[in-house]
DNA sequence: GTAATTGTCAACCGATTAGTTGAATGATGT
DNA sequence: ACATCATTCAACTAATCGGTTGACAATTAC
């Protein structure tokens, strides 16, 4: 499979823990330990869910002495925003921009 | 896991089969056989991505004869546009929501 | 009635996911 | 130097995913 950013973003964004730390990170600079806490997850587990998040690009990790300090980066939730924002405008009887997006989605999927 | 309605949201819209199915759905009501189509992909395939997109409630079923139309009902994105117009409000550096968005995703964990 | 078409279901496969544990790495504190 | 803290890595597990094939049910065409 080849891995578009929709994709990745989508998939980043379909888990609740994922859209939970993003929440948490809202708020301020995180720890790995912090992100983790709430969730009475271990460590390796909260690591791995923020990498999920980095590979897709949604936050920014920043090494202070031993603890990683993770900072959101939602612009590129802009993408996919603006797919979703393609749909509304569909439901909402306006089908202009439609193939437009289907253009889109394909040329995406070997970028 | 609880799964709430933007888990399987997002997770739906993750694939880029189904995104490219919800592509062709926009240009008209079409049978799980046309669905499966444009993606060389066997009827079984195509009817579970269907079937992914049922259940997030993203698509309706009408069954005529022995085929199956399929027609979009993107209503339930809006919810997922939603969300995500919360994180632009961010990322253009406006905070004021955030706290709310925050809440909403924790009441809905077992909605 | 028989054959072809449309779709689902069940079983299976290989890859991925979300989580764990335990060992290893690297920085800090004493 | 040594212990501790923050994190990653490797290996493992159970569940899920995206896909296939083959059997079946229902509808349509001849």
């Amino acid at each position: 499979m080849v891995e578009n950013r929709l994709d990745v973003t989508f998939r980043a964004l379909a888990d609740p823990t994922r859209r939970g730390m993003l929440a948490s990170l809202a708020l301020g600079e995180k720890s790995i330990g912090a992100l983790a806490e709430p969730f009475a997850m271990s460590f390796a587990g909260a690591s791995k869910h923020v990498k999920v998040l980095e590979d897709a690009g949604l936050i920014a990790r920043r090494k202070k002495g031993r603890t990683h300090l993770i900072k959101i980066e939602a612009k590129p939730l802009e993408e996919a925003e603006r797919w979703l924002r393609q749909w509304e405008k569909f439901w909402t009887r306006r089908l202009d921009r439609l193939e437009a997006l289907i253009e889109q989605d394909k040329e995406r999927k070997n970028g």
